[in-house]
DNA sequence: CACGTTTATGTTTTT
DNA sequence: CATAAACGTG
């Protein structure tokens, strides 16, 4: 909508007032340009980005469906309004193009996709892409296999045989075809590529093929088929597009960039590129001034150096991690922070488990600091693998502290909820054949391997007239025991009884969760499930079934019903987590944030916790394993993002476990080591850092709070060196009672001097440590009464992240009692 | 042939 | 511990 200058001009004046002039530059470069933003963490990269939007709206008058910005997750996406709808309170951006890359390009996809033959189209998640292509590889006859050179086959040779698919592992065939598509090679091009195997050409062709009769679009396609749709029928309206994490970016990507606008604004940061596993190229900064420059165009380059987030010593330890990377220019980064607490407190530890301790008595002293200084919201705890986060649930759980996991995939991987949402997705798309093979013998309809396979061959018979769920209905054909005929035609009859209800509700959203309910219960699903737990995540999805509202439509776009809206605004994996509302326990306020270091991309919390860093975990076993410089770049620039995301303070440990202590899972790898990258850390005994009281007061000025004069500051102290002190010697928080002898190990507690982590003026800085404080002696005798409590974390934990599944276990051990 | 039980085997990161 | 393949039973 157009909008006049006048009324907003002190708009945009207000914006920039926000800004400082390098920023401001950037913000106000002229609509018609290609502009390049390379700054570090905590610069305002988001901001100006942010700003520049409104720039473009006020001031370069463009409207908002012309305007694309692409962010790298949809909870970015919705911030990004979120702050836009606040600066810009005239103005409707409702048509604003703004999302991930895959979610514009699906929507393209969606309302133009006839042009292509693409209309009705669906997203093929990661789980559906495995069954494609095992679906395919097993079906490769021994004639085709024969004809390809050993060396070609070879490729594709994994750790493992795979005798149902001719000894090729799915998983290198699948990243393979994703490479390819990645860098914007469709299947009919490949022949003409420079490094070309005969076998991936065919496993490509035939996978595509089976996509396309499937009528799914996997990961890659969503841009791949938009690239396509756009060449052939350019998009001309589009006056500017913007890319948040430019180095995140891929080929196909960058291409997408170039045709979606002929003005561009991109922001990034070349040391924060953490996705070359999935093909992001940081090389696309400069592949971009070249492509430019290709076509006598210039490319502006704008770099920010005021870190607006981080202390000066959290920039120093970053600063000291990144700069171990070869050939690489420093980078001064100047924090706006007028006060420093010192280097990261940090501990060496000897199990995950005696970590995780450390790490949430860290928190649960923090939390209880007077007058409600900190919130569980105001910290994060980040790892380099999903699966570290279980420890750290268990012992956050034992405290009863609520956290929540940030893009937590582990809900939906579980059996009921994908067989829940199989069910969802065939009642929505009548095609949706994998959703059935599913469904069909879940729960139990006596229809097992073989019947399975002769239903689904004569599924495959379906020709393009009809759909997969129409060739079922006429699944009499096929010859089957009478008994299993009559349970399929229960499994059918319930199906299209649900279709029914769908048509009754027609586009009342509302009305979803009856449906839902129906669903859940007369499939037999309830009924099959047995534990709580499981009950409990279907009633999860159903909350979120609960929220969903359907986007605002375009007039044009073919219809497609509600839940398949529904199905759709999942399936990118882009669910938006539940806002914090009321905690369970009232004395807290928000959940404590538990993320991959991938997840916290682009996020910062005024306290950040980044456990595990011990050679096997960051740098992580695959990294290590193939031992590319590339890899373990990756894996250092992934700890740099991790540290970047603290505000105040910085808290990392790492654990090493004893060669001699064999535990029950014999099977996990030994980790042995601290990290590389923190090398330069010199007395890594294990530390005991303690507040001192000044920094304590600074840290109250800076979170705006007053420090209560009646606080008895000495016994706090006292009483978090004990706590810490307990979890250090008591070995029952390791995975196994160690033998006394090995207690040596740690009589060298005491405090380190931080300092010697980089170089700066004593005077000028506050440090969070207390390097006074005295030695302390490990008591040697493992306490009777400090035995955990055999306490199992329920999984749902993970369920969304939403909220502590699991009530405080009965028993909370080492609980400070004043929690405000 | 379906389905329950035993046993081998193995943890990156995600749109 | 969590999953998948292999094995055994009715
Ligand atoms: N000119 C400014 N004045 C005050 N605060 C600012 C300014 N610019 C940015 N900030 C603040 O600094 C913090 C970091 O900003 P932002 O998230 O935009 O940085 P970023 O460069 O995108 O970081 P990252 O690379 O880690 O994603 C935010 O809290 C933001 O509000």
């Amino acid at each position: 909508m157009a909008t006049s200058t006048s009324n907003h001009s002190h708009g945009i004046v207000n914006i920039l007032h926000t800004l400082n002039a390098n920023q401001r530059q950037a913000v106000t470069s002229p609509p018609i340009s290609k502009l390049q933003i390379i700054a570090g963490p905590g610069t305002g990269k988001t901001k100006v980005l942010t700003s520049r939007v409104a720039f473009l709206l006020l001031e370069g008058k463009i409207p908002a469906e012309d305007i694309i910005v692409t962010t790298f997750t949809k909870k970015a996406a919705n911030e990004m309004i979120e702050r836009l709808t606040n600066m810009l309170p005239d103005i409707n951006l409702d048509k604003l193009k703004i999302g991930t890359f895959h979610s514009i390009c699906f929507k393209l996809i969606m309302k133009h996709g006839g042009k292509l033959g693409l209309s009705g189209f669906t997203i093929a998640d990661e789980r559906d892409k495995d069954f494609y292509i095992k679906e395919m590889l097993s079906e490769l006859t021994s004639i085709e296999v024969s004809s390809f050179s050993p060396h070609d086959m070879n490729q594709f040779k994994g750790k493992k045989s795979f005798p149902k698919y001719h000894d090729l592992s799915p998983k290198i065939v699948s990243s393979q075809i994703s490479h390819l598509k990645s860098k914007g090679i469709t299947w009919d091009k490949y022949s003409k590529e420079k490094e070309y195997n005969a076998c991936l050409d065919l496993f490509y062709t035939k996978y595509q093929n089976k996509l396309l009769r499937n009528k799914v679009l996997d990961f890659d396609d969503c841009l791949l088929a938009c690239h396509e749709l756009i060449s052939k029928f350019p998009l001309t309206n589009i006056q500017h597009i913007l890319v948040d994490e430019f180095q995140d970016t891929n080929e196909i990507q960058l291409q997408l960039m170039y045709k979606l606008s002929s003005n561009v604004t991109i922001v990034g940061d070349p040391d924060q590129c953490i996705y070359s596993f999935r093909n992001a190229q940081v090389i696309n900064f400069q592949k971009m001034i070249d492509h430019y420059q290709g076509k006598q165009q210039s490319v502006d380059i704008i770099t920010l150096d005021n870190n607006y987030r981080s202390t000066h010593d959290i920039l120093g330890f970053s600063e000291t991690i990144m700069k171990q990377e070869q050939d690489r220019k420093t980078k001064q980064l100047i924090s706006q922070h007028a006060k420093t607490f010192g280097s990261p407190v940090y501990a060496q530890l000897a199990s995950d488990i005696q970590e995780s301790k450390w790490v949430v008595s860290q928190i649960t002293t923090l939390l209880s600091l007077p007058n409600q200084l900190l919130h569980p919201q105001d910290m994060a705890i980040l790892v380099r693998s999903a699966y570290q986060t279980r420890v750290i649930e268990t012992e956050l759980n034992r405290q009863g502290i609520p956290y929540h996991m940030i893009r937590g995939r582990a809900f939906w991987d579980r059996k009921e909820v994908v067989v829940m949402m199989d069910y969802l997705r065939i009642i929505a798309n009548e095609n949706d054949r994998v959703a059935i093979l599913r469904t069909i013998n879940y729960p139990k309809r006596g229809i097992g391997e073989k019947t399975l396979e002769k239903i689904d061959e004569f599924l495959r018979l379906v020709d393009s007239n009809s759909t997969v769920y129409e060739k079922l209905l006429t699944i009499s054909e096929v010859k089957l025991s009478t008994k299993v005929k009559s349970n399929v035609n229960v499994y059918l009859k319930f199906i299209s009884q649900a279709k029914e209800k769908l048509q009754a509700i027609g586009d009342d959203e509302t009305k979803l969760v009856g449906l839902f309910d129906f669903i859940s219960k007369e499939s037999g699903l309830i009924k099959e499930l047995e534990t709580p737990t499981e009950i409990e995540n279907i009633d999860e999805i159903k909350k979120v079934i609960g929220q969903f509202v359907p986007p605002p439509q375009d007039e044009d776009v073919p219809y497609r019903n509600i839940l398949g809206q529904f199905l759709d605004s999942i399936g990118l994996n882009e669910t938006i987590e539940e806002q914090q509302q009321h905690s369970n326990h009232p004395k807290y306020k928000g959940r404590v944030s538990i993320s991959t270091i991938h997840g916290a991309k682009g996020l910062e919390w005024p306290i950040v916790f980044v456990p595990g860093l011990s050679e096997g975990l960051l740098p992580s076993n695959m990294a290590l394993r193939d031992n590319e410089v590339t890899s373990i770049n990756e894996e250092r620039r992934c700890l740099y993002v991790a540290v970047t995301r603290a505000k105040l303070l910085l808290y990392i440990s790492w654990y090493v476990e004893s060669e001699t202590d064999d535990n029950e899972q014999s099977w996990r790898m030994k980790i042995s080591e601290p990290s590389r990258f923190i090398n330069f850390i010199k007395n890594k005994g294990n530390v005991v850092s303690g507040f001192s009281q000044d920094s304590l007061k600074t840290l109250y000025e800076m979170l705006g709070k007053s420090y209560p004069s009646e606080f008895d500051f000495n016994k706090f102290h006292q009483a978090y060196l004990a706590k810490i002190e307990s979890i250090i010697s008591n070995f029952d928080g390791s995975r196994r009672r160690r033998r006394s002898n090995e207690f040596e190990d740690f009589t060298n507690i005491g405090f380190t001097e931080a300092t010697n982590i980089h170089n700066r003026k004593k005077n000028t800085i506050n440090h969070f440590l207390n390097r006074k404080a005295p030695r302390i002696h490990p008591l040697m005798k493992p306490s009777v009464n400090n035995k955990a409590p055999a306490y199992i974390p329920t999984r749902t934990g993970i369920s969304l992240g939403t909220k502590p599944r699991s009530k405080a276990p009965p028993y909370i051990p080492n609980r400070s009692k004043k929690i405000p």
